[in-house]
RNA sequence: UCCCCGAUAGCUCAAUCGGCAGAGCGGAUGGCUGUUAACCAUUAGGCUGUAGGUUCGAGUCCUACUCGGGGAGCCA
């Protein structure tokens, strides 16, 4: 069909254009005597286009009983406005109704709630506000890919069904084809009994990935610095703001790096998507921040031209403990930092985005390089204000034995990571990664503060409509 | 999973001490010579989340449940 120019284009023409053909969804309506005003929006950008249909038109009629929502394909001169909100408006020729609408179009010329517009994912894209954090989304996926991809880094694709639990990261989902209502059994002999898996597709317990790290480890002990972007799966009951059971996260694993470097590509990595969506979502982003976050835009700016803290942990808790606040759950060393806790320092200690550094051994999982302390490992969190961990990450244990010794110290199955200490008996290197929730990050980068309004179908427990 | 708060018209919310169910927006209809979340007039629209209980009388008080929100935990 001909689709005529995206209304960003028309938006931004040069001049008057006799001819053009434009196409999109009916925000608002206008109408006088002589004279109706149609706003479509096509998703192009978050400004709409003034279609002016007057008396003379020979769609006058058709134009008037025309519903918000409805979708339309209008043949027109691109002309200078007589209003003041808008260059350019469209005067109409022929108007084509594509997809009729009706009275009972729930989207209203007027502000929703996020809760209500929840209950109509598959239309509020349709809204400004979800227009804008899409699009930024969008601009965001692309940057991640443009900044590794400019740096050498290969896009690797890890399994999303997956054998391997990545410890610490949470519940697996169970995938398996046996039937729910008569799953087998095999008699333990001593009265119990466990699931059969051998009777399963996979032969044995399979489950959605919680992190693609280990497999991601994998490939940079072979083609160097990698990343993977893809969907990972949380089987945990949590009901916040801040956490999905379907989320994609971004995973970078570099051969040869230690935690400073690590350290360095994290923070030039955020300033860069950050920078990027800074400069190509402008409109988007003057409509969220003054609808949605009237600091938006100078905290993106600080993110982009101020260095982040660096902090020890054993630092960070010392602060913590002189700052004579009284916290819920008390500090000490050895604990991990409580939501409490990561937004007193990095909204109230230090106003910024702040890495912590070497965490206590006891907390953090097993591939974790081990400092020459004894105490703590090479790990790193980066916190930001409002919405606190946005990035986990660390230097890996490449020592083979001190690996060993980790994984048998905190109750695991050496067989299970066969393949993971293979890389350390052939020819080890020292390596580092971090990963980071892409939600969270469009979270920081929108203004946003629920982490269901900045991923289009968003699965949280008891939730899976759309 | 735990704690707190909420649920009234399509949406956003009122309803005093337990005493007739309301407004704005949206819809429909009409008006208005170029509007900007247009404006003016008329109008329709309700088993007050569900199930019980207390009471002469319940939107309002009590109990349970469901759903939603916030906080916490788990985590990214």
């Amino acid at each position: 069909m001909k689709r005529g120019e995206k209304i960003r284009k028309l938006l931004e023409s040069a001049g008057p254009i006799d001819l053009v053909r434009a196409c999109g969804w009916i925000r608002q309506k206008r109408q006088s005597k002589g004279v109706t005003f149609i706003e479509i929006n096509d998703g192009s950008t978050i400004h709409n286009i003034q279609i002016v249909i007057d008396e003379a038109s020979g769609d006058f009629e058709t134009a008037n009983a025309l519903q918000l929502g409805a979708c339309l394909a209008v043949d027109g001169a691109l002309c200078p406005s007589q209003g003041r909100e808008q260059r350019y408006e469209i005067k109409a020729g022929r108007i084509e109704v594509l997809g009729s609408s009706s009275d009972e179009y729930p989207l209203q010329k007027k502000k929703h709630s996020f809760e209500f517009l929840r209950s109509i994912a598959h239309l509020r894209p349709r809204t400004n506000t979800f227009g804008a954090v899409f699009r930024i989304r969008n601009a965001a996926a692309d940057a991640i890919h443009t900044f590794f991809q400019s740096k050498g880094f290969y896009y690797v694709h890890t399994p999303i069904i997956t054998a391997s639990d990545a410890e610490g990261a949470g519940e697996m989902f169970a995938v398996t084809t046996m039937p729910l209502e008569r799953i087998p059994f095999i008699e333990t002999g001593d009265g119990g009994r466990t699931i059969d898996y051998s009777q399963d597709f996979f032969r044995k317990k399979a489950g959605l990935t919680v992190s693609g790290q280990l497999e991601g480890e994998l490939f940079a002990m072979a083609l160097g610095d990698i990343y993977t972007f893809g969907p990972t799966f949380r089987a945990e009951n949590s009901n916040t703001p801040r956490h999905l059971a379907e989320f994609w996260m971004i995973e970078p694993e570099m051969a040869f790096y230690d935690l400073n470097d690590n350290v360095d590509l994290a923070e030039e990595f955020i300033k860069f998507v950050t920078a990027h969506v800074r400069k190509r979502c402008a409109d988007d982003l003057d409509f969220l921040c003054k609808w949605i976050d009237p600091t938006l835009q100078t905290r993106l700016d600080q993110v982009i031209d101020e260095s982040f803290e660096r902090m020890d942990y054993t630092e960070a808790i010392k602060r913590l403990d002189a700052s004579g606040k009284r916290f819920e759950y008390p500090v000490h060393w050895g604990m991990d930092l409580q939501t409490e806790h990561e937004r007193f320092l990095t909204e109230e200690l230090v106003r910024k985005p702040v890495f912590v550094l070497n965490f206590p051994a006891e907390i953090k999982a097993f591939y974790m390089r081990r400092n020459d302390d004894g105490k703590t490992v090479a790990a790193m969190d980066l916190l930001v204000p409002r919405i606190g961990e946005i990035i986990g990450g660390s230097q890996r244990e490449e020592r083979f034995d001190v690996l060993l010794e980790t994984i048998r110290g905190k109750g695991l199955s050496e067989e299970a990571y066969w393949w993971y200490l293979d890389t350390r008996r052939f020819g080890t290197a020292p390596h580092a990664g971090f990963g980071l929730g892409f939600a969270r990050l469009v979270l920081y980068l929108t203004g946003m503060t629920n982490i269901r309004d900045v991923i289009p179908f968003p699965r949280t427990p008891g939730c899976v409509e759309f």
